[in-house]
DNA sequence: TCGCGACGGGG
DNA sequence: GTGTACGTCGCGA
């Protein structure tokens, strides 16, 4: 038999385990078991021992990969029956004096491992067919296992669904033991039944379409639901945000009608929770549970201000939410008005399908999967565990034992090293800081640099040696001896010429591939070099089991000498000048315009360097025609590339964020555009401009509302914030103004801070208040406050004094003030900061000090800071 | 600037 | 489950 393995567990019948795989063949689902496999671990001066826990004792000879060794050890195999006895006997063993290894891999690794296979690899068994009932899929009893080579997928089948419910008591948090799941919507992709969708409803309605399903109660939907699970009989479950809520609250309400908690494809495991401090994860044993999004959030490539379903589907679908304010949700459901709630929760199934099927989420962990050697689910999670199951892989080819995970006592040990040797990191040049116009900069970068060094100078764990006797060893720069290769190649290099070997024969293919064979083909190359990416962050991560802080901080020494080799050749070969390097890129200033020709030298540079360095490969990366750089890691460029041998441009920004949340849009926008002036306009004196028309326009209320408004959360009871916050401050307005709904956890709150007299906080305002009132934005702190900081740090990189901005020598910023402040020191109390001055008198706020020095009634002007008041104020420098 | 604690998504 | 854990942001020191 032959299939894709997608799952694996263990159970323990009458004292022996028995492994079960969970794989899709042609014929769909299926799952194998293996009972003649018996978990082990390695122990290092072992004395004789009688113990009934212990299956067998075999003396084996293994390489222990930390420091190079000639010769392996001498270590005891101890086989178990019991996988959960393991960790016990490593403390008794360690206990007394006997170090192990291995000791810590999870079982079904130990299985896969020890059978070369990995997650969604084509396995082919040989098997007879078993007539237990323990899954709900066809069994079978196996006797081998093998991996094929394989690089197409079957059809994984995906349910998505999302549930509704209604919160009983409007001003607590969500209950899961009162507050009743009222709706599950689903999404099914192949249909169900010819359905795409389906909606469940708890309690009778009237139905105005073929794919919704009414009950008597909740009870009778749930159990419906569990039997529409087992009937469709998915691969995938899947819906948004469903490890952190939908999930949890489906399993805490089949707990409360008693109802069998199982709706994976065994009988015998039921789903659950894992609780981790704050994320929880749901298993559901022979299927997938895939959170999209738990997926972008993390996803480097897609970077968005929120991750909220609404705000996603806009992003990456071009579709949104149905809306449906989460507080009507339950007066709809009492006046029985559900077809837009069945429509919104439909749409929400729906959409999380759509985001997988349509942006593909999945394929790079397919193939990560595979690359690792994970089972698909565990490939969702952090990278040190993915580099450990691979590594494992390798060890055994190789005769080596792995160490245990480090325990606290090891931890503490690395953490006081660490004290002493710090790992010194990648080399930055400080930059050139301004606008550089006049000559296009050329930046060029190394191809996976630090995988090319590890390579380079065989950089491994298992090849460091600390006495350097007859063997041929290198040093590197951080005073590190490596065994040469000729000698042995280390188990990082090995696996990463086979990583980067493969990543290059895959892009290769990819050129000539079409349709779904280019997808996985590219999904297959990224997964390959997020793991090559991930051994250099291995070597320094403190929990790693192959921690060596001389291996790390060889491969950044090595870094540095070779980039600062580069800015040399570059340099001394070329009439140019590197303005800027960080870690792999060099940034280089050119007195060339014309884009070609530029082209050219970049290519040349390339060459160059390349052909010099050997082992490293620089390469020309993109032409910027400006360049405006304000400090290290924050520059902005107007990129020119080809597209089918068209120049094309775009600007490129690193560090600086023209989108924070905290800054309302009006600021992103005119930051975005100054940027924009200066680069390709090369204008200076424009950009100043525009910017005073900008403050021009806010003082004269020219700027439209919607620009001036941030939006903020509220995440606790309003009554339980310590300071005085700008939207909690509304937030409590809002509920005296409408007592019946007042702004709850969770809700979004919109404002603008108003003209007045009282403190900022109490100045914020809902923006259709003030539409309808009419009342005055406070120009003064917008222009000081939100878009004068950011805008200011861009235009003094350029040359630009703070007056030519503000159009007025008279005018004092709020930083002049605290520099005036600083030599008062000695003799001040303490207010942590300044957020506006307050005349102690009449009351009335101000942004700035007056010139005076005192209120135009006269009174006395004191600091104000977070709803204190205080007279005078220490502002560290 | 650094370290620590809270929050995120969901209804 | 041969367990114990994420990243980012804002705040206070």
């Amino acid at each position: 038999m032959i299939f894709q393995l997608l799952d694996a567990d263990y159970f323990l019948k009458e004292n022996k385990p028995i492994i079960r795989l969970f794989g899709k063949g042609e014929n769909g689902p299926v799952c194998v078991y293996f009972d003649d496999f018996y978990p082990y671990f390695y122990a290092e001066n072992l004395n004789e021992i009688d113990d009934k826990r212990i299956k067998s004792i075999e003396e084996v000879e293994k390489f222990i990969p930390i420091g190079y060794q000639k010769n392996p050890v001498k270590l005891k195999k101890v086989t178990v029956y019991n996988p959960k006895d393991i960790p016990i006997l490593k403390e008794e063993f360690e206990r007394r004096g006997c170090k192990t290894y291995e000791a810590d891999v999870l079982f079904k690794y130990r299985f896969m491992v020890d059978h070369g296979i990995s997650g969604m690899d084509w396995v082919e068994v040989e098997c007879d067919k078993d007539h237990t009932n323990m899954t709900s899929i066809p069994i079978f009893h196996g006797r081998s296992i093998k991996k094929i080579n394989r690089d197409d997928h079957v059809q994984l089948k995906y349910l998505s669904f999302d549930i509704e419910c209604i919160i009983l008591d409007p001003n607590r948090q969500i209950d899961y033991s009162l507050d009743p799941i009222i709706m599950i919507s689903m999404a099914f992709s192949p249909a169900y039944k010819n359905k795409k969708t389906l909606v469940l409803v708890a309690k009778p309605i009237k139905k105005n379409k073929d794919n919704v399903l009414d009950f008597l109660g909740e009870k009778e939907m749930l159990e419906k639901f569990l039997k529409i699970v087992d009937e469709y009989d998915p691969d995938v479950i899947t819906g948004y945000n469903i490890n952190n809520f939908d999930l949890p609250y489906l399993l805490k309400r089949l707990e409360k009608y008693k109802l069998n908690q199982n709706f994976g494809r065994v009988k015998n495991k039921a789903v659950f929770t894992k609780t981790f401090g704050q994320t929880e994860d749901t298993i559901i044993v022979g299927r997938i549970v895939f959170d999209p999004y738990q997926i972008l959030k993390r996803d480097p490539m897609i970077r968005l201000q929120r991750y909220s379903l609404d705000n996603v589907a806009k992003s990456l679908l071009g579709d949104k939410k149905i809306e449906i304010d989460h507080k009507d949700i339950h007066t709809l459901w009492e006046a029985n008005d559900v077809d837009k709630l069945i429509d919104y929760a439909e749409k929400d199934a729906e959409l999380a399908l759509r985001l997988i099927l349509e942006k593909g989420l999945m394929d790079k962990f397919l193939e990560l999967s595979r690359v690792s050697g994970l089972l698909l689910q565990d490939s969702f999670g952090g990278q040190t565990i993915r580099i450990e199951v691979r590594i494992l892989h390798e060890a055994r080819k190789d005769n080596f034992v792995i160490p245990n995970k480090p325990d606290k006592k090891e931890i503490n040990r690395r953490n006081l090293e660490r004290e002493k040797k710090e790992l010194k990191g990648a080399f930055v040049l400080e930059p050139e800081k301004g606008l550089h116009a006049n000559g296009c900069t050329l930046v060029l970068d190394f191809q996976s640099l630090y995988p090319s060094l590890i390579l380079a100078y065989n950089i491994s764990p298992d090849c460091v040696v600390f006495n350097p006797g007859s063997e041929k060893v290198t040093r590197s720069p951080a005073g590190v001896y490596f065994v040469d290769k000729s000698v042995r190649e280390g188990m990082f290099p090995k696996i990463l010429r086979n990583v980067l070997e493969t990543r290059f024969k895959i892009k290769k293919e990819m050129k000539n591939a079409t349709g779904e064979m280019k997808r996985i083909l590219d999904a297959k190359q990224q997964a390959l070099k997020i793991m090559a990416n991930s051994f250099y962050g291995y070597t320094g991560y403190i929990r790693a089991r192959l921690y060596m802080i001389d291996v790390a901080s060889s491969i950044t020494a090595y870094g540095r000498e070779n980039i600062l080799k580069t800015k040399k050749m570059i340099e001394e070969k070329f009439p140019v000048k590197v303005i800027y390097m960080d870690t792999d890129s060099a940034f280089v200033k050119t007195t060339i315009t014309d884009l070609e020709e530029a082209e050219k030298l970049g290519n040349e540079i390339s060459k160059y360097v390349t052909g010099e360095l050997k082992d490293l490969k620089l390469e020309f990366e993109k032409i910027y025609k400006t360049f405006l750089i304000l400090t290290k890691k924050r520059y902005a460029g107007w990129k020119f590339y080809r597209e089918n041998g068209q120049w094309k441009d775009e600007i490129d920004t690193k560090g600086i964020e023209t989108v924070r949340r905290d800054w309302c849009p009006l600021v992103s926008e005119t930051l975005e555009n100054v940027i924009n002036i200066i680069l390709k306009e090369g204008d200076v004196k424009k950009a100043i401009a525009y910017v005073k028309g900008v403050f021009n326009d806010l003082q004269n209320n020219r700027v439209p509302i919607e620009q001036l408004t941030v939006v903020k959360g509220i995440t606790k009871n309003i009554e339980s914030y310590e300071g005085t916050l700008p939207h909690i401050e509304l937030a409590k307005k809002l509920k005296r103004r409408n007592p019946q709904s007042p702004p709850a956890v969770g809700d979004r709150i919109p404002f603008v801070i108003i003209k007045g007299n009282d403190m900022l906080s109490k100045r914020a305002e809902d923006p259709n208040y003030v539409k309808e009132h009419n009342l005055q934005i406070d120009s003064e702190y917008y222009t000081e406050c939100q878009l004068f900081p950011p805008i200011e740090r861009i235009l003094l990189a350029v040359g630009v004094t703070k007056s030519e901005i503000m159009g007025n020598g008279h005018q004092v910023s709020i930083h002049d003030i605290f520099l005036g402040n600083k030599k008062k020191k000695e003799e001040v109390t303490v207010l942590k900061g300044i957020e506006e001055f307050v005349c102690q008198k009449c009351k009335k706020s101000y942004r700035r000090m007056p010139l005076s020095g005192l209120c135009e009634c006269g009174g006395k002007i004191v600091f104000s800071y977070q709803g204190n008041i205080g007279e005078k104020c220490v502002i560290e420098k």
